[in-house]
DNA sequence: CATGAATGAGGGTTCATTCAT
DNA sequence: CATGAATGAACCCTCATTCAT
């Protein structure tokens, strides 16, 4: 694995699995996923429908892998984004934009998605002896969001920004409705909306919800 | 119609229709629309799945019955609680319980349901000309479900009771985030959650949220 | 069976089986065996699906007797045409004149039928056992018809009107084809031309065709 | 298209198609349209019932494009037979013989089930949208069949080999009848009958119903 | 006798998956 | 590796027939 040629070619096919995910997240997204065939997602991706199964074992593994990945790219941003430094207003702010602007399109696509089949996928263990290592990185990527968010709260009672009567899982828990009701509503419009105006509203809102310091 | 076989027999039609979409309910909220099997809705209906077309034409027809159904429901409900009356904290406690409480399972339905179908059905159109008085039933229900957390918070502010810069139009959307947050998490969970408890969570947070004069 | 009171009854039965044949008729010819429906049949005689049964052991009954009864009307017509005596010219135009004006819609009506169903129904033997009487009677009109036709030809020679060196069967078959050439005409252009004129046609080529003296 | 390697592929992929429709005459012969089963085709055929599906969309398709098939056959013969040249009792017997030996089991499919489905489909327009250019070229052979029966008599005219008072046009109507007639009762009979004697027999009645000369 | 309702059997169609090339 | 083609397994839907009232 180490000589250039596998690296070569350990290059290309995951850059070809990459443009089967994106193709797929496509069309996951507009039809959900028994509404969406492997024939669409082929096309979008330039392949034959055969020549998926060169690069995942099914239909529920191509799934698994693009919630893995999306929910990973989320997760990933967000432990980049400084907790500790600066005003907890700035931290949930930039929180906020960077899901709204960057990751809007594909966490509305795991919204989608985690309705009608994750559940499926992480509890009825249809999956289970197929798919563990994804199900587990898939665990890890959730849980990974909540705790930012977790630290979001942590951080600013610490600071005494807020004196919120309640408990900090349950303003988590706020926190992650409120950005979900936002990309469900876009969703529900079939149209984005403007990332940063959306961030300025859910802001005003929840500084009052959550009883922050009147300094802003 | 008016003489009393035909009463009883279109009272007896009418419960049968009814059982049915009981077991549609069940066998739509587990699974979702293409999952759902005519053959798990019929055995849960105790009916042979050819009886299900004898009250409704196809698969379409029942789900959309359904959300009717389901959405009226919670619209008339919503509809005879009293708005001009009594604080403003307890107008919004009412339909939080209400909708938690009650409707808690079947709202849950259509947001499931919603997320994948609903949209293809109400935008797509490839149902028009088949079922377009259902349809209009369930826009004039979504209608009224919006309309009352408008009134909501129309009210509230005619009342003084909140100052919010937020428009009346943005608050209501995020009531109903809120709302949805808390079905969407049970969903999520596979289990109803305390509905007292998250109406007290959630209106905690909502009246700071929304400014409310500091009398609670 | 002697006494007013069951006599009544039979008639009106037999009235009312008489109807469903009528709607039979209708629905058979426009939509061919299979895609009449038994709940068309039902609605146009003003019964309901389940009825038909009080009268018919099944679909296959009512198409057998049906064809029977047609037929058998075609059978009798032609039986009481005099052959022996007028020139045959007019025995033919007599006929021809008969089948095309009275009975050309039913006659039309078997002739779709005999296509695609008869010939199974004769010779497939599947309904042996259920309906062999039925059957019987059917064949005898069958022959009734060829019958007529073999004897039109053969007065005819014997008068010597023809001296065609066809055989009178090859003759009385030509006969039968050009009046099902006209009446499958009339069925592909859905429409059932001037009865009187298409006699003269058929009439014109045929006395050529059959090598008639020509006196007319 | 060019390369060797398409025309290979498209070639196999026609063979496989024709088999297909091979299997389906002899079926819709045999059962007609509605009892002919995509299963008895498809076995027929050495295919699963699913493959069929690569080749033609549905089950009209299917029909459609046979019909299309072999009424081309007949009209490209036909079109290939001379008609200016020769004695035109050569030109009729060279076009009875054709169609009776050649095309006579093809022929007598489409006899068949032009009689209870083609009526729908060129009509009632239900395939109007899918199948548009299948309908086309149906309709243009039609056309073909028809006209050559046309020229035959018209050139007939032209060189004084009939003084029929029947027009044109009814005389190649009959032309038609006397051919489907035949058919007819073939396929009533359920054998094909010898071609030979059939055509001499036409001819002879033929003759004398168009007025030919006396010469033969 | 009439009928609304129930249903078994069966057909057309779709689609994820496999396989030979 | 890529793909056209093949297919089994479902699923939706229809309809003749039966049955209880």
């Amino acid at each position: 694995m180490q000589n250039p040629r596998s690296i070569r070619e350990k290059t290309v096919r995951d850059a070809k699995a990459g443009l089967i995910l994106d193709a797929a997240l496509q069309v996951f997204s507009q039809k959900g996923f028994h509404d969406a065939r492997l024939e669409d997602i082929a096309a979008a991706a330039g392949f034959s429908k055969a020549s998926l199964y060169n690069y995942y074992e099914d239909k529920d593994a191509m799934f698994l892998s693009l919630a893995v990945r999306e929910y990973q790219r989320v997760a990933d941003r967000l432990e980049k984004l400084p907790v500790g430094e600066g005003t907890f207003e700035e931290n949930i702010k930039a929180t906020l934009s960077m899901i709204f602007s960057v990751f809007g399109e594909h966490f509305s696509f795991l919204l989608t998605l985690s309705n009608f089949r994750m559940m499926n996928i992480l509890s009825l263990g249809k999956l289970e002896g197929h798919h563990e290592q994804r199900l587990e990185d898939l665990h890890q990527s959730f849980f990974l969001v909540e705790e930012h968010f977790r630290k979001l709260v942590a951080t600013a009672r610490d600071k005494g920004e807020t004196q919120s009567e309640l408990s900090d899982d349950v303003l988590a828990g706020f926190l992650g409705s409120m950005i979900r009701g936002v990309l469900f509503d876009w969703k529900l419009k079939g149209t984005m909306g403007d990332a940063e105006e959306e961030t300025r509203r859910v802001l005003v809102f929840l500084k009052k919800g959550m009883d922050f310091a009147q300094r802003s």
